[in-house]
DNA sequence: CATCATATGATAGTTACTATCAGATGGATG
DNA sequence: CATCCATCTGATAGTAACTATCATATGATG
């Protein structure tokens, strides 16, 4: 996740930074080696030397540790960046395209391995529909106010949800093809959406 | 959900059901009254007439004893007799109202309820999108067979996610509008998504 | 009726998570 | 530099979902 270390934050902010990212890293890594499910927060908390009570003051969540980043914020940011006579779909795709190029190597590297993780633990597969859907309602909003043709709110549901749906299923994608490059399967599958199935 | 408790089972498998069902009931009716959160296995297997150890025989979490029904296979079975020749999204939805309307007043109000639960509780909620997209990969099954134009892996998931994802929206509708009538709402979401989106 | 497979209840233990409180530490002010 | 306040931390105790295990009870079968 994109470092927020900048100075000028004061001492107490850049301590908090600090700990929340070396319980996140300790987390990983002994996800990594150890597995999720076998991996207790007592341990997370030893390696990251802090108290359990400060990792829930950190993260509400043992999954939170894995579903939390910072990407969310900024792929909004870049879909507000769209110009408003594209299509919602073009728009989406374009913020999507946006939001892989500023990610650097390592970076889109440490996310592949996230959403590997991810897809493995049911409960945070869960999780992560649940969020990606979280935000059905803005995406219908954008919707709403982009398309002038369908004023109707069911529509703009329908479409926002099958916008998720699609890009869902590029990341399920994963599951049989894990060396699959992301950013280009979700695009393959929002084009295809935008072109239409030929029913 | 449909009753099995047709006779000529054996008294084992008829007293197998009958507590399948009690705890199920049981576990509701508690959730109806105090909330899905508040309500403790121990209350629910109280209720039950069994002990925490049968509750956990018959439900392994506390999610499922919301999120188990039967009506997937009858859904199934209602997509295979769909005529080959149909687009997918149109066998979709006519397997969709089949099943809609085989059921029975009680029982549509009974799935209603389940559904307004789930949609407050985040772990339900999270854990029923997880179910659906469980889907992806039958669906798309159906999609590859059906659709001659696309023998593309990852665009018969892409239509997959996206009927999922269509089918979520008239889902999630609900939140805004508990009183819609599902049945039409899902079907309308499919409808808009066979005519595609006018991109 | 006797035997076997399976279902049940009871007990003990693990782990995620909550609530609470006393002590430590950074930030601002005189 | 000293003081005071806000916030952060650690420790402790407790709850609830779930797992493992074992003895007992009950339906199925020859």
């Amino acid at each position: 996740m994109p470092r927020n270390d900048r100075p000028g934050l004061g001492l107490r902010e850049r301590k908090r930074i600090k700990t929340l990212v070396t319980i996140q890293a300790e987390a990983l890594r002994l996800f990594r080696l150890n597995g999720y499910e076998t991996t207790t927060i007592v341990e997370i908390a030893a390696a990251a030397e802090v108290s359990e009570s400060t990792f829930f003051r950190y993260f509400p969540t043992k999954e939170d540790v894995v579903l939390l980043d910072d990407l969310d914020p900024i792929f909004i940011e870049a879909l507000r960046d769209q110009p408003r006579d594209l299509t919602t779909i073009e728009a989406i795709r374009r913020a999507m395209s946006a939001l892989f190029a500023e990610l650097s190597d390592t970076e889109r590297a440490r996310q592949h391995e996230r959403i590997a993780l991810i897809l493995t633990v049911p409960e945070l597969r869960a999780r992560m529909f649940d969020r990606l859907f979280q935000g059905t309602a803005l995406i219908a909003g954008l919707v709403a106010e982009r398309e002038q043709t369908s004023p109707d709110a069911l529509a703009a549901r329908a479409l926002a949800g099958a916008i998720i749906g699609a890009g869902v299923a590029a990341i399920l994608n994963l599951e049989s093809d894990p060396d699959a490059d992301l950013a280009e399967a979700m695009d393959r599958t929002l084009l295809h959406l935008q072109r239409g199935f030929g029913a």
